[in-house]
RNA sequence: GGAGGAUUAGCCUAAUUGGUAAGGCAGCAGUCUUGAAAACUGCCGGGUUCACGCCCAUGGGGGUUCGAGUCCCUCAUCCUCCGCCA
């Protein structure tokens, strides 16, 4: 969420952030907003000067009350009335009120200088060189849905049965490498980079999806368990980054860093046709975040920090990837700067987005309310959130099985993850 | 699921039959000091104002009232006991 304050002082910026973002049509409603945000003022002028005389009469009555005395009669009557202005006023107010927080609550997030200005996804920026391994596929590469069946270690059509399309299955040795990927990822941002582990809830609230952003504007794509007013978690950054909602941080505890595994659940509406293929979308997938919670002149060095930490799982892993960085008309609504890391399929022939790093600067932190103070003089400040895939398995594991992938139809297991997995490949005899 | 109790600023705690939220700690600045501690003074939730000030804020939402921390309704969370389950 934006501060009203800013959109005030500034709202031909605002304005351009909507254009550059190709959300021209969302200009009526700033504009509605700015006219609101006139009106409430006005109004909270006029109900505060009658809340004063309230006030002040009322302490009036108080005292002839103590006095004994029974002249408080015409003035209790007086106020009745004013009472009754101000009740109208108030209600008035409160529509103002909550209309302004709808808007609010859905005008996307302010663009750092450096985000590229572009339309689409063809317009993203790569990030420095792609970074390769070698990788010798001199044969004819599989996908990894052709191995991971071939090898029984995937098994997407149980999944269907038992719950139903993009629920995968993983099965055997498959089952076991998932939990090394997860474990060797959890290790390394816990021992190497620095992170605190959490094991968050995989429901929510509303509360929370509204702090990091995706209500109202993406309630569509999170399962909701009506009965029980719960949402399924579409990533541990939504838990993770609530867990400091309403509160007040230490200055001396900052930066906060968090990895989190969680299982992610999004209901991908609308989006059947591409890139659905096996594990290239799914409903229910597995995920390690990296959440940080640092001040706001710290948070672009943060940034590049999480943006490194995603990237060395990669390096260990030996998976060749590039990075983007998003334009203008790609990005998140909630972030101000995003990263996307990529990750080579060769059964594909191109890169699949493998892990998401963003800044989204104070527009979670003012949603969650989540501040510190830098110093006793100084008002509380809002902290800045980032969070980062650190990664997403189900993508690394397209990589893996294809990048791994023997001329004989085996898969064998990078060496990084062998003390996890206690196997060193998985042939094609089982 | 049932019964009872609780929720006040970063933390801790007060407020008479309903009369408009008092203190303490921590933190910051200043005075004093060679320096520090102690002591003293000021600041220390949000909005508005050049400022004085004014308004809002006692878990959330609503109600009664001239006036609500206090009374009523409702929701959330925590604690205790009972029940149920693993």
């Amino acid at each position: 969420m934006l501060d009203i304050n800013y959109i005030r002082q500034n709202p031909e910026e605002v304005a351009k952030m909507l254009h550059d973002r190709q959300l021209q049509g969302d200009e009526p409603r700033l504009r509605r907003l700015l006219s609101i945000d006139t009106e409430r003022r006005e109004l909270v002028q006029k109900t505060d000067e009658l809340k004063a005389v309230r006030n002040r009469r009322s302490k009036e009555i108080a005292e002839l009350k103590k006095s004994g005395s029974d002249s408080a009669g015409q003035l209790i009557a007086d106020m009745q009335s004013v009472g009754e202005e101000i009740a109208g006023l108030d209600s008035r107010l409160s529509a103002l009120n909550l209309e302004m927080e709808e808007i609010l609550l859905a005008l996307p997030n302010r663009l750092d200088p450096s985000v590229p200005i572009g339309r689409t996804a063809e317009d993203n920026l790569v990030f420095g060189e792609p970074v390769h391994f070698p990788h010798p596929l001199e044969f004819e590469v599989k996908n990894h849905l052709e191995l991971g069946k071939a090898l029984g270690i995937l098994d997407f059509e149980r999944g269907a049965k038992v719950t139903g399309a993009g629920f995968p299955v993983y099965v055997g040795k498959g089952a076991r490498l998932e939990r090394a990927l997860i474990n060797f990822m959890l290790d390394r941002h816990t021992e190497e980079h620095g992170y605190t582990e959490v094991f968050p809830p995989f429901m929510v609230n509303r509360d929370s999806l509204r702090g990091t952003g995706q209500w109202p504007k993406f309630a569509d794509q999170v399962y909701h368990m009506e009965e029980d007013e719960l949402y399924a978690i579409p990533t541990a950054e939504v838990p993770v980054t609530n867990l400091h909602r309403d509160e007040m941080l230490s200055a001396a505890a900052l930066p906060i860093s968090y990895a989190a595994y969680s299982a992610c659940f999004r209901r991908e509406a609308g989006s059947y046709g591409k890139d659905t293929r096996g594990f290239l979308r799914v409903h229910q997938f597995n995920k390690v975040e990296m959440v940080k919670f640092t001040r706001p002149e710290e948070s672009y060095a943060a940034l590049e920090t999480i943006r490194g930490h995603a990237e060395a799982i990669l390096c260990a892993l030996e998976i060749p990837y590039r990075v983007l960085l998003l334009c203008s008309g790609d990005i998140s609504a909630n972030a101000a700067k995003c990263y996307d890391i990529e990750v080579w399929s060769p059964a594909e022939r191109k890169y699949l987005e493998a892990s998401s790093c963003s800044n989204f600067e104070d527009y979670q932190a003012r949603r969650a309310n989540i501040r510190f103070k830098a110093d006793g003089k100084s008002k509380p400040e809002f902290v800045h959130t980032l969070n980062g895939s650190g990664l997403a398995t189900s993508r690394l594991m397209v990589s893996i099985i294809e990048h791994y992938q023997t001329p004989e139809g085996g898969i064998r297991v990078p060496e990084a993850l062998v003390p996890y997995t206690g196997f060193k490949d998985i042939s094609p005899l089982g």
